[in-house]
DNA sequence: TTCCATGTAGAGCGAAGTCTCTACATATTT
DNA sequence: AAATATGTAGAGACTTCGCTCTACATGGAA
């Protein structure tokens, strides 16, 4: 390293991702992020060229870390549905234990709340890649058991997301084994 | 009436509606809202104290009509499961496809992206009473049907608003149908 | 040691934001 | 018609925003 670098980008995104949590899209202004961060303002300049960069930036690395926990659980043939569906739904009810400001995020925030407006291409661009890899593979799924794409979509996103939501908002441990049982059952039975 | 009235309440409130369905929430500034009813800045501060009470009453009067709508279905006694379900699922995707913008809404954003940071007291205190009004009635039906109410919950929210979600993000006529049918039979099958 | 690439520090700019305030218009009351 | 109550008009005060810019620090390369 040439130079002592002293905020990182992950850094930087660490402390949007705090701001965010406590207080809103709203309130995360650059000098609010800097401060969380103990940066001045234009530190936030030397990694991302704008706010909304650095909007992007978070986004994408949330989405893409989900997906990536997700896409490899589908990956490979698709011989038994059902511990499929388990597997899905556990890991989604894991990755929002481990990152639960993360997973508010992603489930309060649409891709739209940060893509209104006026974008950097660039930032569409991965948005774009992120949802289209996930698509793929939930088409070539569908293919695989000969069903209607909306159903394994149901099953593998949206059912284990409202649960895992639900959960979010209850934080109560028996709740939150019973919501993971149920999207199980739920998510089978789409997928049979 | 004393003085002519030429911008009401509700008016400001489609005009809040119109911009933030076009660009975000974070477009929605006095400016832009007072630009889309043809007002100036000022008669927005006529109506409401701030910029928050205004949001506030956006989200209570569109969280309210949909849970009207809702409990109106849910009251009485429960003697058919099966037939509150679909009439649930049913009426929800009516509500989306009559208030597309509305919906848009109140799936887009929770509660709390309205109420981050601080708020006035008059406005938690509307979102709470509505929050709450919808709660009681949920619990009622889970104590007649001898259910957990977490599945009632999930039964009659949670899955007719995900699947009407998906409905608006696919936009197209089969879909739709097909996502009403897999509600009612998922919601059906929690209600039992 | 000198030079250069990389990164931080933080004041400050123009633009835009929220909100206030006074002047004016309208319609009812006296 | 004068007084009053209600509501609109819109300029402008004050604040905050995103972003830029220059000065300075650091550590490896020549």
């Amino acid at each position: 390293m040439v130079a002592l670098t002293k905020f990182t980008e992950d850094d930087l995104l660490d402390a949007a991702e705090k701001v965010i949590t406590a207080s809103g899209l709203e309130s995360a202004s650059i000098a609010a992020i800097a401060r969380a961060a103990g940066a001045p303002n234009g530190s936030l300049y030397h990694r991302f060229p704008s706010r909304k960069h650095l909007f992007g930036a978070l986004w994408v690395r949330i989405a893409t870390s989900y997906r990536i926990t997700l896409t490899d659980a589908m990956s490979g043939p698709v011989n038994d549905p059902r511990r499929l569906a388990e597997t899905v739904v556990k890991l989604t009810f894991e990755w929002v234990e481990l990152n639960p400001s993360r997973a508010e995020m992603l489930m309060r925030f649409r891709t739209e709340d940060f893509v209104a407006g006026d974008w950097p291409q660039e930032v569409l661009d991965q948005i774009q890649a992120t949802n289209a890899a996930l698509a793929t593979e939930l088409v070539k799924i569908a293919s695989q058991l000969k069903l209607n794409p909306i159903d394994v979509t149901l099953a593998l996103i949206d059912i284990p997301a409202t649960a895992a939501r639900r959960s979010l908002l209850l934080r109560n441990p028996e709740a939150t084994v019973h919501l993971r049982k149920r999207a199980i059952q739920l998510s089978q039975s789409l997928l049979s």
